[in-house]
DNA sequence: CGAAACTTTCAATACTCTCTGAAATTAAGA
DNA sequence: TCTTAATTTCAGAGAGTATTGAAAGTTTCG
C-alpha cells in the first residue's frame, strides 16, 4: 500500500460522500467537508479546507458553522496555534441519532402537526346533517390516520434504533426476521 | 363539518406534503400531486391536476410521469373517456416500501461499494515496509467498517420493518424497548 | 384513412440554491 | 491601546433545477 493510495482512497470517499450529500438534500460541499473530517486523524483549518476541497473562504467558513451547528463536528484550538480547528465526531451511530433529531423536528413534525391539524378539520359534526357524502370524508379520515400511525411507527423504530446500538443490533435483527415470518 | 372545511383540510395537507418534498429532494410539484391522489377518493387527471395545482400542461405530465416510474401511483381509464386518468397506491407501507427500494439503490447502495473500494485500496500490504504510519491508516480503516457496518445494520432493519408490515409493529417496539432498557 | 382528442417532448425562460471575494467584524498578542 | 491575524458576513455572480407553452407525436373512433 502506497501512501498515494491511502490518500486516494480519502479522496474517493470523500467525493462519494459529496456526492450522496446532495440527495439527502445537503449541499454537496457541506458533505464533503464533513466527510474530510470523517477521514481525517488529524484536526483540519478553514485553510486546508479551502485548499483540499477548492473553495472559497466563505463557502468553506459558513459550511464549517452549518456542521458546528447541525452538532456533526467540533471546534477546536490548538496551543501555540490563533487558528481555529475542526475535528469530526467520528462515532456513526451518535452521528446518526444526531442526524435522526435534527430531520425528524424539521421533517417529520411539521407533517405530523398538519395531518393532526387536517383530521381536526373533518372531525365532528354529523356528516348528513352538513350534506356531506359520509363516504368520502371516511375514506379521507382513514388515509390520514394510517399516514399518521405510520409515521409514528417509524419514529419509534428509528428511536429505538438509536437506543439499542450497535452491540444488539444483531438480536434486533434475528427477532424481526422471527416476526416477519 | 362543513363541505369547504373538507376541501380546505385537503388543501392544507397537499402543500404541507409537497414542502415536505423539498427537503427530501423530492421536487414540490411532484409531491404535491402525489398528495392530491392520495387524498382523493376520485382518479384525477392531467386537467385537474393542472386547475387545482395551476400548473402548465407540461409540468403536471413530466411529474405524473415520473410518480408512475417510481411505482408511486397507476394510470388508468375510465370508460367512456379518452383521457386517462391517476390514482394513488394509498397503501402508506407498501408506499414506504416502494420509496425505501428505489432510495436504497440509488443513494445507499453506492456509498456501500464505495467504502467497500476505500477500503480495498488501503487493505493487504505490509505498513512498516511502506514507511506509511500504520496509526493513521488503521484509525482510517477502523472508521470505514464501523460506516460499512452501520449502514448495513440500517438497512436490514428498514427492510425487516417492511415485512413485518403496519400489524406487528407494537410487538417490534416492545422488543426494542426490552433491549434497549 | 382522416380528424379530433389527448399526451409527450423540449428549447427557452424563470427560479432557487450555492459560491465567491472583498469588506466588516472579532479576537489575540505586543 | 494599537496592530495584526483570523473569521464572518453578504451582495452579486454563477450553476443547477423546475416550469412553461407550443409544436410534435400518439391514440381513438367514425
Amino acid at each position: 500500500m502506497s501512501l498515494s493510495s491511502f490518500e486516494d482512497s480519502k479522496a474517493l470517499f470523500v467525493r462519494r460522500w459529496g456526492e450522496m450529500g446532495g440527495y439527502w438534500g445537503i449541499n454537496r460541499t457541506m458533505a464533503e467537508i464533513h466527510a474530510l473530517l470523517f477521514v481525517s486523524t488529524k484536526p483540519i483549518c478553514t485553510d486546508d479546507v479551502m485548499e483540499l476541497l477548492q473553495v472559497s473562504r466563505g463557502n468553506a467558513s459558513m459550511n464549517l458553522r452549518s456542521l458546528v451547528d447541525w452538532g456533526l463536528i467540533d471546534r477546536i484550538h490548538l496551543r501555540g496555534d490563533r487558528k481555529e480547528y475542526f475535528v469530526c465526531r467520528t462515532d456513526v451511530w451518535q452521528m446518526f441519532e444526531t442526524i435522526l433529531k435534527q430531520r425528524r423536528r424539521r421533517e417529520v413534525e411539521p407533517i405530523i402537526e398538519t395531518i393532526a391539524h387536517c383530521r381536526e378539520m373533518v372531525t365532528g359534526s354529523d356528516p348528513i346533517a352538513t350534506g356531506d357524502d359520509s363516504g368520502e370524508t371516511a375514506t379521507y379520515k382513514k388515509r390520514l390516520d394510517e399516514m399518521q400511525d405510520f409515521l409514528h411507527a417509524v419514529g419509534t423504530v428509528a428511536d429505538l434504533l438509536v437506543k439499542v446500538g450497535p452491540k444488539r443490533i444483531g438480536d434486533i435483527s434475528k427477532m424481526m426476521m422471527k416476526l416477519a415470518g
